[in-house]
Order: C-alpha cells, then structure tokens, then sequence
DNA sequence: GCCGTTTTCGGCCCGACTGTTTTCAGTCG
C-alpha cells in the first residue's frame, strides 16, 4: 500500500462527505492529511513497522493515525465503505465539473436522482436543471459546456512545457496598458515538476484595462471569469491561466498569496493570526493598519520570519527554519562547474563529441563527462568493446585539443537484471566516470529490483547511478526501490546518485533529494542531455535540486576540477 | 477531525467572481 493511495482514500472520503453535507472542517481535517501524506518522505508502511508515533504528523491525530494502520494493514477503510453505501461513489466525477461544488451536486442528486456525468447530461439537455432551487438557465448551460472538458481533467503539463507558454504569456502582458510589472507566481515560480496552471501576478494603476487586454490574448478560447481585478482563462493547449492585477503597494502581499503553496500561505495566516494580525493578498494588517505587503521580505519579517525562496514553500518545515534562521543557502545555476552525463552520436545522442564539448565551453564549464551508452537489448545503438575502443581514443584526442575544459571518458552503463554491468571489465577499467542505470526488468519485485542496484552501487567500477528511480512523470512509475538501502550503499562506497535534469525524469524528485541530503549521500546533477541544447537543461534539474533543500556543498558538479578527480578516485 | 506558552472546548485563512437573487450562497483559488 503506497502513500498515494492512502492519501487517495482520504480524498475521496473527504469528497463523499461533503456531498453527504458533512462539517467541511471535518472535511478538511480528510484533505489536510492526504496533503500531508503525499508529502512524505517515507512510506507510511515502513513507518509503522517501526513503530512510529503517526500523531506526530501536521494534521494527523488518534483517530486519523488509527484510519491509516487499518488502511496500511487491510488495504481499505470500513468508513469509507459505509458512506460508499450512502453517498454513490460516481458523484464525485460531477465535482470536477466547472461551477459544481458539493452542495449542488448534492441538490441534483436528492432532487432529480442524479448519479454520474450521463444522467446529468441528460437532465441539462431536458432543461430541468434551470428549475431548481439555486440553479438557472445559465448555470444549465454552464454544466453542458463543462461537461466536455471533464475528460480533460487532471492534467498537468511538465515544467518545461508550461515554461514555454509562460515566456509568451508573460511577454504579452508586458504590452499591456499602464503595466507596471507581471510576475508568473504560482507552483510555476516554485518549480515544481509539474504545473497545473499558470498564475499570473499584474501591477498597475488600472486593473481593468490590463483584464480586458488579457482575454483578448489570440490564445483564449474560454474566458471562464473576468472581474475588475482577476480572471480565468483556458488556452488552446487546455492550459488554465489565472490573472490578478493588483497595486504597487500591494505586491508582495499579492506574490506571497499567488506563489503559494496553499499550505505554506494558510501556516503563515494562522502566524498572523496567532499574533493579532491579518494576512491578505492586499497586505499584512493590524486592525485596519497596513504594516507590511510592498515585498515578500516585508510580508515575511511582519510574522517573524526569515524570507523564505518560492522553491521551499511547501510548509515541510520551511516556516519553522526560517524562524530559526536555519534556512538551507540554495544552490544556484551559477554553482555548476560541470555536467557529467550526456550522450553523442556514438550511441543515441543527435550532435558529436566536439560539438557537446563546444556547447560546454560556451556554458564556462570546467569539466564534463561524456557518457554514451553501453550497449544491450534495450539501448541498441550503444558501444560494445570494439566501438568503445575509438570512442575513448576521440575524447583523449579532444581532451589535448581544448585545453580549457576536461573531458571525462564516461559511460552510461545497462545494470542487467542480476545487477551486473554490461561492459567487460577491460573497457570499465579505462573509463573515468560510469554511471550504473537501469533500462530495462521494470517490473522486477521491490526487494529484487534493490538487489539489483545495490549490486552496482557495490561494483567498484561503478561511480554513480544514473536516473535512480527510472520514473517517467505522467508515464512511468518509479522502480519500487528501498531507498534508504541505496543511500547507505552510496554513502559507503563513496559513490554519488544523479539528479537528472531531463524535463519528464528529473529523478530523483524533490522529496528524495531532500532525504538522501539527510542521509548524508553526494548528488550531482547532470542533464543526460541527447544534443547540444540539452546541456541548458541543467536549469530544470538545479530548480529540483533547490525544491530538495540542497546547498552548493550538496552536489560534487559544484566542486572545482582537482576535488572532483579525488571524489571520483582519480586525483 | 485537529489543535492548544491564552484554551481539552471552540475555534478552524481569506477574498473575488458568478449567477441567482434582491442581499447572498456557492464555487474557486
């Protein structure tokens, strides 16, 4: 039983219930700790069978702790059960329906019995939805213009897609009349993985102008809302962007909310709260006295706070370090000093060794690794034993040729299913960096599938593992990997786990970096760039690095050329 | 259902927009 799963029984019974017309705080004592369990580090399942006190969680009390070892254990909730007796379970599909919320769900089921998205299709073409109590021909309409997008539901686009948009987006805006700023906040500016939509922050004097240019972007196709101050747009791609324009005087306060997370901003109003002040989207009051809302910093230094950078908003314990001062100094891009995983034309990367190394020196790098494939059944254009002989002859050629970067001679090397590497031994003795990683035997049982991998961590001729989990976001799971197994073994033999920076891997994810920082293992993050552009996808991979906590010290592609050669066992 | 250097009971973040109303409930972020 994962974490995702027992989070997902939580929101669905918290959705059941608020249909059922239940305490919405009751209510969102369900969500709150589905959001905390999704924001675990560990695996429930683990904690309890150490023993450990659950009720030490934000929002978890005895009764909750109680609901997630029956969950754990059995692999339901009798509870939930019982309001699935109630309450039919197809309802909740109508919730995500555009303008239906629980109490009129509610309504159309106990008026007009209906069930599921069909039955209240069918009532909104027969026009007896606009009867109702509440309800009105436009709402009718309203249901059967959402009714479409429902299938649509859901998505979200990688960070690297909505950046895209964004950059358009935002230039855009830049010509709109009186503008003083426009900022792209959001879990876009906290850089996450993964964006559900866009939320845009104006300045200017006259919210309205900047509304009516906005909807007329050439990429609208459906102005969900549009006030004096904010609107809800969709674009062609299905991608929802919310505008809000507020003043000069307001915009850290404005920022602040916008950014998010929601977690982290209602923590900091309860701060306020606690200490006899309000916090808005306009400001920080005392009473009706502005005392802060111009900056972030401002905002944050009202309630006792340290600023706090986007990346870390996700209230796991941010608040409390920046209370304490104990904020982690964030890498930046600017910390890189090398990239150690990239791939050329001699397995199946677009652009040759020289032209990589050309794109390195343009980046100022002092050092790269070219790691091309060995070659297996799953990778089929790698380098067997004979092809590597003329590879590691090209980049010592290259290697004298620029002299103002090192080449590494790398290797992104297959783990094969009994964890051995799938290279002779010949080759991996000439290599400077080779990187394990699995490409293939997916579905490998977890306590085989960490076998596996601890295997390479173990083989001395193994360096680093590559894309340790092998997810692919939206597409494939994680391996089931017992990763406290693997940070000890890296820990050990002195070797290091990738961050890769790839757009739908970025893998390790943000709770793994932070916990293996803890467990004290050496990262770097590299791009397993397939072209010469790709080394610029370092960025991604560094806004990962940041969301995980980690400092410059964290990550060994920080280090200056002499102290990585000893990391490695070649100085 | 959670939570507490004010509290073990009585609070629980805060405001904009829409459509339905005729002063506001429901929804959303």
């Amino acid at each position: 039983m994962q974490n995702r799963q027992v989070a997902a029984i939580f929101n669905e019974l918290a959705d059941l219930l608020e249909i059922e017309g239940e305490n919405p705080f009751k209510v969102r004592a369900y969500r709150n700790a589905a959001r905390t369990i999704e924001g675990l580090g560990d695996a429930l399942e683990d904690m309890i069978d150490r023993g450990e006190d659950l009720t030490k969680l934000p929002g978890i009390g005895e009764d909750l702790a109680e609901k997630i070892v029956e969950i754990v254990r059995t692999g339901k909730l009798s509870k939930l059960e019982e309001v699935r007796k109630e309450v039919p379970d197809s309802l909740r599909a109508l919730l995500s329906i555009e303008g239906l919320g629980p109490k009129r769900v509610k309504t159309l089921w106990e008026t007009l019995h209906i069930t599921d998205p069909d039955t209240l299709k069918k009532a909104a073409e027969e026009h007896k939805i606009r009867e109702l109590p509440g309800f009105g021909p436009k709402t009718e309409e309203n249901i059967l213009k959402g009714m479409h997008l429902l299938k649509q539901e859901g998505i979200r686009f990688l960070f690297a897609e909505a950046e895209a948009y964004a950059i358009d987006l935002k230039a855009f805006l830049q010509k709109a009349p009186g503008l003083h700023t426009v900022e792209v906040a959001g879990s876009f500016r906290r850089r996450k993985e993964t964006v559900g939509d866009l939320d845009i922050l104006c300045t200017a004097a006259e919210p309205q102008k900047v509304i009516n240019y906005f909807i007329a972007y050439d990429k609208v196709v459906k102005v969900i809302s549009a006030g004096s101050t904010r609107s809800t747009v969709i674009l062609q791609n299905a991608l929802q962007v919310d505008l809000r324009v507020v003043e000069q005087k307001s915009y850290g306060a404005a920022l602040q909310y916008f950014t998010g997370s929601k977690s982290h901003s209602i923590a900091l109003r309860k701060i306020a709260v606690d200490m006899g002040l309000k916090i808005n989207e306009y400001g920080v009051f005392r009473g009706d006295k502005v005392i802060a809302g111009k900056t972030e910093e401002e905002v944050y230094a009202s309630i006792g706070l340290r600023y706090i950078e986007p990346e870390l908003r996700e209230n796991r314990g941010e608040i409390e370090a920046a209370r304490d001062d104990t904020l982690p100094r964030l890498v930046t891009l600017e910390d890189i000093r090398g990239d150690l995983h990239m791939h050329t034309t001699y397995s199946d990367g677009l652009d040759t060794i020289e032209a990589m190394v050309q794109k390195a020196i343009s980046l100022n790098y002092d050092y790269i690794a070219v790691t091309d494939h060995s070659a297996t059944l799953a990778v089929v254009k790698g380098l067997d034993t004979k092809k590597a002989a003329a590879y590691l002859e090209e980049i010592e050629k290259l290697n004298s040729r620029y002299e103002e970067i090192h080449i590494f001679k790398g290797m992104e090397v297959d783990i094969l299913e009994e964890g051995k590497p799938a290279m002779d031994d010949a080759v991996l003795d000439k290599l400077d960096i080779a990187l394990g990683a699995v490409h293939a035997n997916f579905k490998l049982s977890g306590k085989e599938q960490t076998k596996r991998v601890l295997k390479a961590i173990r083989n001395p001729h193994i360096k680093g593992i590559a894309h340790p989990t092998g997810r692919l976001i939206g597409k494939r799971e994680p391996l089931d990997l017992d990763m406290d197994e693997i940070y000890k073994a890296i820990r050990e033999e002195g070797k290091f786990l990738e961050i890769n920076a790839q757009p739908e891997r970025l893998d390790l994810n943000d709770i793994l970096i932070r916990e293996a920082k803890e467990a004290g293992v050496m990262l770097a993050v590299n791009t397993d760039a397939h072209a010469a552009g790709q080394l610029e996808y370092m960025r991604y991979g560094i806004n990962q690095a940041r969301r995980g906590w980690l400092e410059k010290g964290d990550l060994i592609n920080t280090l200056p050329l002499g102290k990585l050669l000893q990391v490695i066992g070649k100085g």
